[in-house]
RNA sequence: GGGCCGGUAGCUCAGCUGGUCAGAGCAGGGGACUCAUAAUCCCUGGGUCGCGGGUUCGAGCCCCGCCCGGCCUACCA
């Protein structure tokens, strides 16, 4: 760990349909950032991308039922969801949109280089088409009653009765579960990812992750191995990119299928990002260096597509499936070194549904409570192996349980007691084998905690950087510093410095899980700059926005380099002056479990 | 229907390639202390590890069947 990293945290992008609620953040958002902030505090040298995803028919249909543009829709969420996220403090490096000139171009150049290797070609098919509209109707918005076992509700691409797969064309019956009317089953080309073509090369490649990869993704991809067919990357739509293929970019309803864009979407912001800084040639540090590593962070969901569907595009770019070929223009791009993926948060036992308001979103959220308790929860008691559930009852004791009573209340009792004592962080006197213990103990657990995040489990890293704030508590409660007040002054200031020190390493030691409330505790030991950077919007203007949407957009972004912020013991510094703390976390009443059930039934009715 | 993942103490969850693996935290009970947001520290738990078979000297951890829950199965992380 000592020669610096390039580490690429590829985030999932969120789909700008609505906004994001807990489950979603719990997925991909505050995992990779703990990733992220844990990486630049060892040195390494991060890019951490995302945006919002924005393409596709479920925002162009809620548009139409709101009567607006889908473009004006995807503005308000994109913003929506920034902001959420900013004020998550997810230090992301980037995070855009799917819905810039940049992002067209670089999907337009994967595109073309795929098909420019013979990994893409077109194909007629039956497809269900609404007639008023012109547009692809999903399998999933064609509703009828099923062939099989005569069930009304039977969605297109299969019967929730008798669970049979189905084809639309087969529906008796079938309507458009948008607004009622008969589908037309009219034949339509589309362009096909011929994915058979990777089988081979991708299972080669997964095999080589075998011991690395959490086992339950690389099981899954593998399976998928067994039956991969080309897969439609194109749609009947106007919202989307354009097809780069003479004859196809000039019809106004054939665009490019709204995954393949938004997967592209971490090449094209590290390529954004790289103009935004100065270098435009930086990104290629990350995405095309030999030593470069990248992890792509998501929700289970998402898996066949960052383990199959982009590696399968990114081989096939570099001319490495069964039909060969050259690298594109952009030269040979990386694959992901990992794909971690998280498990689902559900809701007080329910599954989350935003449709039927089983839902807490991540706005709601933080204006009651702060980000670094629900980041706390995240990471504690969320969904990293297995699904968790979320109670409130759960959340309001982790708060008061662990971050008020045994982290927040550590800081402020050793940082009182030397105000009010010494009113500065006091010299240590000679050490005591205890002292000594104490201190190395408290250097050890960095390599452990460490070693933890570095091989994403959050979860197993933040229970042994809290277990040193028990030892710490321990440690004052046994030494007793208030009793030598009279008896031995000398002893009670090197307990105490004692103590400062092991409030400080734990300081550093939540850093990647509690950004703010550490910032805090580094101020109040005297820290000068700023210790671990937060993120920041800036409105950006980009060319496509047009006379549609908004010409400037946010964008996240931050100096997360200019951060004092260092994975590693730091002596603290005798003779800062020091105040009288004030909390760092606000302990929360226990009504608040039965107020937010409250709020839940109401909305869910 | 197919694939994958889970079902471990009252609650929320740990248990890597089979042999101190039957655990942690919280809740409950007892004690110590008073610096601190009445916080902290110590002691205290015996749950058929979903159910039924099987492999093995030995199985939460391997195999088979079943039950329950989740996810994917061409557009909600």
């Amino acid at each position: 760990m000592s020669s610096k990293r390039h580490i690429l945290t590829a985030v999932a992008w969120p789909y700008a349909n609505g906004p994001r609620h807990i489950g979603h953040v719990s997925g991909f958002g505050v995992p990779s950032d703990v990733f992220a902030r844990f990486q630049r505090m060892s040195g390494n040298h991060v890019l951490m991308v995302s945006g919002t995803d924005e393409h596709g028919t479920p925002i162009q249909v809620l548009a139409d039922q709101e009567g607006v543009t889908a473009r004006r829709l995807a503005d308000r969420y994109n913003r929506i969801i920034a902001e959420d996220l900013v004020a998550l403090g997810l230090s992301y490096d980037l995070f855009t949109r799917t819905t810039t000139a940049n992002h067209y171009a670089v999907v337009q150049e994967l595109f073309t280089g795929l098909y420019n290797n013979g990994y893409i070609f077109t194909k007629t098919t039956k497809g269900a088409i609404s007639p008023s509209t012109g547009r692809t109707l999903p399998d999933r918005y064609v509703e009828g009653t099923c062939p099989i076992c005569g069930y009304d509700g039977a969605r297109g691409d299969q019967c929730d009765n008798c669970g049979n797969q189905l084809d639309p064309v087969d529906l008796i019956d079938p309507r458009s579960k948008i607004n009622g009317e008969t589908p037309e089953f009219v034949d339509t080309e589309h362009f096909m990812l011929d994915l058979p073509a990777f089988t081979e090369i991708l299972g080669t490649w997964l095999k080589s992750k075998a011991g690395q990869w959490r086992p339950n993704v690389l099981k899954f991809s593998l399976n998928l191995l067994d039956d991969l067919q080309p897969r439609a990357i194109s749609r009947d739509l106007d919202w989307g990119v354009p097809i780069p293929i003479e004859g196809w970019s000039e019809q106004a309803n054939k665009r490019l299928y709204v995954w393949f864009d938004a997967v592209v979407g971490y090449l094209s912001a590290a390529i954004e990002w790289a103009q935004r800084s100065g270098d435009p040639e930086a990104w290629r540090r990350w995405w095309q260096a030999e030593d470069a590593e990248s992890y792509y962070f998501m929700g289970k969901d998402n898996i066949v597509f960052h383990a199959e569907i982009w590696p399968a595009m990114l081989l096939g770019y570099n001319g490495k499936g069964d039909r060969g070929g050259r690298p594109g223009t952009l030269g040979e791009l990386n694959l992901p070194t990992e794909v971690v993926s998280s498990e689902f948060l559900t809701m007080e036992g329910r599954k989350f549904s935003s449709s039927r308001r089983v839902v807490i979103y991540v706005r709601d959220f933080l204006q009651r409570y702060s980000a670094d308790a629900l980041r706390y929860y995240i990471i504690a008691a969320g969904p990293e192996t297995q699904d968790t559930d979320f109670t409130w009852a759960e959340f309001v004791r982790r708060n008061n349980d662990e971050l008020v009573a045994a982290w927040g209340n550590l800081v402020n009792r050793s940082i009182s007691m030397a105000a009010k004592n010494i009113g500065a962080i006091p010299e240590a006197g000679e050490l005591t084998d205890e002292d000594r213990r104490v201190l190395d103990a408290s250097k050890a657990a960095f390599d452990v905690v460490g070693g933890h995040i570095d091989r994403s489990r959050f979860k197993a890293g933040l229970q042994e950087a809290m277990r040193t704030v028990a030892e710490a508590n321990k440690y004052i409660s046994d030494q007793a510093p208030w009793a030598l007040k009279k008896t031995d002054p000398e002893r009670m200031r090197t307990v105490l410095h004692v103590a400062l020190q092991l409030v400080d390493d734990a300081k550093t030691l939540l850093t990647p899980f509690l950004p703010a409330s550490s910032n805090k505790v580094y101020a109040m030991l005297g820290g000068t700059g700023v210790w671990s950077a937060m993120p920041r919007l800036e409105e950006v203007t980009d060319s496509i926005g047009g006379e549609e949407g908004t010409s400037t957009y946010p964008v996240i972004t931050g100096d997360y380099a200019d951060s004092e912020a260092r994975w590693e013991s730091i002596p603290i510094r005798p003779g800062t002056p020091l105040e009288p703390p004030t909390p760092l976390f606000a302990k929360l009443d226990p009504s608040v479990v039965d107020e937010e059930l409250a709020r839940l039934e109401e909305a869910a009715g």
